[in-house]
DNA sequence: GATGAATGAGTTTTCATTCAT
DNA sequence: AATGAATGAAAACTCATTCAT
């Protein structure tokens, strides 16, 4: 991959995650990008796949988070983990979830989402620690994970250690 | 208000609420509400400002929603009338808050969520139910109704029952 | 003439002078005239043949300003008045000037500019006044006023009086 | 500057120069150059600075006239200059004349008219010539080539050749 | 790999005009 | 006489995309 092609990639995941796939022109990209439009469709084709790209791009960050919970063996540290992500992305992740979410209420694209995963092993976690309704318990910490990161995404910052020390008490974790 | 004019407003609703203020064309808004294009900038001026009456025609509909559950005394009925609101949306109002959940993530326009009497509101039920950190713990729950809304409006429907009850059950509601 | 058409036809006027036919809308003629764009087209028709009208009542103003040249006897006199003519417009006529200037190089709609009776009635006090050419010598006046006035219409204001003496002198006239 | 590009800039002047610029439209042009309208504003970004790129590229033209007139040492030979310039324009300028004094009337754009340089190169003439008040003198010049510019350029063509010679004559050229 | 030139189909918006009341 | 509602056609301008070099 030429340094252009990663160029144009970076560029359109700021621009996509921050405006939004149809707000954001190929010549916008370009122009930011420094190249010309031309060299964005030699490399990527259209501007949907440009989108896919980034998509899978923005994965590849992703599963390793992801795996990096799945693989953990204790229960409790395994939520803490899940939890922990959300509220504290790094700066450079930001951008890919803020696309992620700005797709999955949009889906232009389709998005591997790792929702099945993290359920799977959240649930199994759950079950563990004998809560009733694993499953149940663990879509309801998802979606307040959710729900926390739309909030986070869209510019509201919280006092989020408060938040985080107080949803942790709920599973009786630290 | 002329039949037109509500025509294109509730034409419009729809469509930026299934696809997207940026997908949706003037065009295809005329199209649908079988009105001339040029109707559309006669009543709302420009693209954006009928985003606008769309969204504020919208608020209307919340509002209602919003005082009933602040009106409510009692502090584990308020709460109970909240986490009801998201599990039994109205087909009516779905694409209200469609709208509203994409200008959240796109914020095209400034729009007013609720957020704050809501906030206010529900931290006080847990005040008087002696909850620690109610206002900590009235964000989180904010959070997983925003959750489950993204989901649930981004198609994928939840057996939603068990998870009320369960949710329910964490505060002691029935 | 009803107030609104009377209204319809001064504030036409004065925007046709000011920005020229084609960029003026009737829509900002109604806002300005305070009357619906509907009541522009029962009153006159069509756009063009409110400027009809409008460079017809110009004309009526014309036409006294002209006779009281041609009705002259004295031929010094007369070119006098003439040249007067362009140094003292009235604040009201200005408007008309405007408007036939911009006519004169953008023939939107046929003018009677009353070029042809003032060529003759000055001819005919040159040939009077034993000038040699008489015909030309007219025209040559007449030219100079035109630049004088298409200089005062697009806003550069000269110190006339000096100019106007200077111009008189040529022909001997005080 | 590609076949095209100059093409569109040739067009325009046409079109301008005879109708007006509000009243050629973006399409025609792009029609009578046999290029995509696309084009005209990939070249020049807006209506507007396609004029603006038409009048620049008129100047060029101008300027050349105007250095003609100023570097001739002569006082008599320069005033007789500038008045045949106006008498014989080469009918590849006569474009570029109309849209002048197109924009005169309708500053739809800021030009360079060139006046002032003109105006201190003949004033210096006539003062050299010793008349009185040169300014006075050089200005009036001026206006009665810009009413015979004016005259001519609406279409009606005079015997210029006695008006010529009967001006000179005003000035003892020959 | 990279670009500048070029375009067809679309975008939002404005226009002059008509019609029912 | 006067208006608000309505429209077809056109305006300027943008879009994603192709192609020759």
């Amino acid at each position: 991959m030429t340094d252009k092609k990663k160029k144009i990639l970076k560029t359109a995941l700021n621009l996509f995650a921050n405006f939004g796939y149809e707000s954001v022109s190929t010549a916008k990209i370009a122009k930011r990008a420094r190249v010309s439009e031309a060299l964005i469709f030699k490399h990527y084709r259209s501007k949907i796949q440009l989108l896919d790209a980034v998509v899978l791009y923005g994965q590849e960050g992703f599963k390793e988070l992801v795996t990096n919970i799945v693989l953990e063996e204790n229960p409790k540290t395994r939520i803490t983990k899940y939890i922990d992500l959300a509220f504290k992305i790094r700066n450079e992740d930001l951008l890919l979830w803020k696309l992620e979410y700005k797709l999955r209420l949009n889906p232009t694209v389709t998005i591997n989402t790792f929702q099945k995963p993290i359920h799977t092993t959240l649930s199994d976690a759950f079950q563990t620690l004998k809560f009733k309704n694993p499953k149940i318990e663990a879509q309801l910490l998802m979606y307040t994970i959710d729900g926390f990161m739309v909030n986070v995404l869209s510019g509201e910052m919280e006092n989020s250690t408060k938040l985080k020390s107080q949803l942790k008490n709920k599973y009786s974790l630290k």
